[in-house]
RNA sequence: GCCCAGGUAGCUCAGUUGGUAGAGCAUGCGACUGAAAAUCGCAGUGUCGGCGGUUCAAUUCCGUCCCUGGGCA
């Protein structure tokens, strides 16, 4: 019997591939736990928009990980890594950890590590923040050069997210941000055996579900979701008010757009994260499986190798 | 029926004082180390509404027809 030498199962894809609906039946037949590797599934304010399980669907297995973090919050790889440490740690030889997601750079985060950085103070941020108020990418870039020419030349200066971090980085640390690149601490999952799966739905299949999933959304309460969460006020740069959908639904609410360029708007955002979620696996995680959406159960069961009725014993070494 | 304004990339439009055309968006491809559902790079495509005419050369000028929008009747 069963001499299964699988540490956790990793399932992503991208969105409306049917992860969550696949998470849930493994963690029925393996006895795991699904855990959330969805950067705006975590935020607590955003169930339906994000398409996080339902209250029906958590009951049906264990979830983690899952709407744990206020929307208040600026989350980030670097504390979903530390959450995930925690979760395994609780359930650790007990059940069998299932990552279910579509955030590339979290499940690259989870099996490759990051370098070690330490964590950027709020007031640094700020201070940057507010330095760069009104500066152009451009002018930002050259900014960076003054301090960090060796960090601004492996940047475009176009890629004003990227400019910011390493300004944040050199202000927090007096240290250029790829100084500390190279090594990696050990990923968390990096020595154990892993099933790694990419669900791979045709492409116009995909988009057809984005649409209709985004028009469900809407039904199942999504405005009022995104109403309330615009009534916190909080700043429009937070991850959580990024969201697909919350942006345009805010732009309906304060009178700007229709109610259908926002709901267009979000399936528009949809569709080319999604794209762009198949150039992340493709390049940054070749050697994940992939399978169509199908045959996600059977793939993950043939790599497994268990047999039905004996399902509970794991060895997780 | 008459008058006016239009018909150019998948969409919205710019443009060529006559030498076969371009932006944004969409699409495709790609980059990616603490905002990653983010941020950013590259690329393609056109019977320039149809048919005639003038011209060495017409998407551009002329004629005519068709279509769309508005106005008048």
């Amino acid at each position: 019997m069963s001499d299964v030498r699988v540490g956790a199962v990793l399932i992503a894809g991208p969105t409306a591939s049917g992860k969550s609906a696949l998470g849930i039946r493994l963690a029925q037949a393996l006895d795991g736990v699904v855990l959330n590797a969805d950067s705006m599934q975590v935020y607590r304010d955003l169930r339906v928009i994000t398409a996080r399980p339902t209250l029906d669907e958590e009951a049906q297995a264990p979830h983690r990980l899952y709407g744990h973090v206020d929307a208040g919050v600026n989350f980030s790889v670097g504390r979903y890594v530390a959450d995930a440490v925690q979760v395994l740690r609780d359930i650790e030889g007990t059940k069998l950890p299932i990552f279910v997601g579509g955030t590339g750079l979290y499940f690259k985060a989870l099996t490759e590590g990051l370098s070690d950085m330490p964590p950027v103070p709020e007031e640094v941020r700020e201070q940057v923040r507010r330095e760069s108020e009104g500066l152009e990418t451009p002018e930002l870039h050259s900014l960076l050069s003054e301090r960090d020419p060796e960090t601004a030349r492996t940047l475009r200066p176009s890629d004003r997210l990227r400019v910011q971090r390493a300004l944040e980085i050199f202000a927090a640390t007096g240290r250029p941000l790829v100084s500390f690149h190279g090594a990696r601490e050990p990923g968390l999952l990096a020595d154990r055996p892993l099933v790694k799966l990419f669900l791979a739905p045709d492409r116009d299949e995909l988009r057809r579900r984005i649409d209709r999933r985004f028009q469900a959304m809407m039904e199942q309460g999504a405005l009022e979701e995104v109403k309330a969460l615009g009534e916190r006020n909080l700043d429009p740069m937070l991850p959580a008010m990024r969201a697909h959908g919350v942006p345009g639904l805010l732009a309906y609410l304060r009178g700007e757009i229709s109610l259908d360029e926002a709901i267009a708007k979000g399936q528009g955002d949809t569709r080319r994260y999604a794209k762009r979620q198949f150039t992340w696996f493709r390049h940054q995680l070749p050697d994940w499986q992939w399978v169509e959406p199908e045959r996600g159960f059977e793939a993950v069961m043939a790599r497994i190798n268990v047999p039905s009725d004996s399902l509970q014993p794991f060895d997780r070494r």
